[in-house]
DNA sequence: GTCTATATGTAGATAGAC
DNA sequence: GTCTATCTACATATAGAC
């Protein structure tokens, strides 16, 4: 058939290949999709702009690549905490959110710029209505697999109210990662943001509507 | 002085203006800063683009102008429902962020495009450190009236914790209002999602982390 | 204030030599 | 696969007639 690959790539292409993404992502999170500059990318890859257009076909195509690299490993990530979790037998929806949490905000304190890039790069997407495509391949599987586990301890609650409180959550995670500027202007202070605050702040959240609905 | 003003202007350039500023908002909120172009804004004013740069003066200048003219308008009524609320005597933390919200949503729901726009613009803007004198400019006198009226409820808790809280809160009715479709997509099915169950979320977790700071 | 014409820069994409 | 040169389109901004 003509859908057959190519012969496999080689060591020096995947790395180069593996240059634009790393630069991809940190002027694609920065600048978002139509603020960043192909050229931008190849000048911090240090690569010719024609590589950039041969490895990313086009500038939508490599956004969507630069995305599905770190949600990938992000998505694998979670299912193994979420499956730990469930080893464990502490089940809690404290415990499930701040699985959920902690599995990205200790890599973004952790792992340096490509993970906290990251976070700036899902805000982008989940705010565009451009990305739904994108948004269910990539976050779709593995957040129904939390919700579902929440429902499993609320079985009374409406889907649709769990699925607010999902979104309301994740919307907070990014503030929290992205938005920390905001919280040292109107606190008036300098803080470690501390992940314990977020979680508490869902899991109380998410309980009230859990029960309510 | 060579600060005094030129003489008032004309009706009909105010006219002008408000057109130019109503298709602003609307380019602006659909495709971000970078992403809009003076030109599709021209277009939708109905007037050439050479207008467009002499009431805007320049493409940074009129975003700020059209996130202003809406953002004070939304920060008097807040103000306004804050003093009426204060009359009232029925000082909860969920009437303070029930008032702080519907004020929004019920423009929102009720009023039509412009806006349904400025909650997408008010997204691009709190987003993008880029536009954090505007962001100080145009929400903190608000948001800290609101934090200060909280903070008068729960003595006893930390101003970091609470505006933690507050960008927690606001990010969520962010994404109540923009990201509608992912609800329903993790929901599976369409809702008129509700103000009370945004409202409750917010409640619960905000109290839950002023008690435990 | 209004509008036309144009200046200047830069974007994404492609063709083809190596 | 890699890299250079170039095509085409469109962006913001300005100068100047009305």
């Amino acid at each position: 058939m003509s859908t057959a690959r190519k012969r496999a790539p080689s060591a020096r292409s995947l790395e180069t290949k593996a240059k634009i993404l790393d630069a991809a992502e940190l002027v694609f999170a920065e600048r978002g999709f139509e603020g960043a500059a192909l050229r931008d990318i190849a000048t911090l890859a240090a690569v010719p702009v024609g590589l950039v257009h041969h490895h990313g076909r086009s500038k939508e195509e490599l956004f969507c690549q630069t995305v599905r690299r770190r949600a990938t490993e992000m998505a694998q990530i979670r299912m193994e905490s979420l499956a730990r979790l469930k080893e464990s037998g502490d089940l809690t929806l404290y415990a499930i959110l701040d699985c959920f949490m902690r599995a990205y905000i200790t890599l973004a304190e952790t792992e340096g710029a490509p993970w906290r890039a990251y976070g700036r790069l899902v805000a982008h997407v989940s705010s565009d209505p451009r990305w739904k495509g994108l948004t269910e391949e990539c976050f779709d599987p593995t957040a129904s697999a939390y919700l579902d586990e929440i429902l499993t301890l609320y079985p009374d609650a409406e889907r649709a109210a769990a699925a607010a409180g999902q979104v309301y959550s994740v919307s907070s995670m990014l503030a929290h990662r992205n938005s920390g500027w905001r919280i040292d202007a109107l606190g008036e202070g300098h803080q470690e943001t501390e992940l314990e605050r977020l979680v508490t702040f869902c899991a109380a959240g998410f309980e009230a509507i859990l029960n309510g609905s």
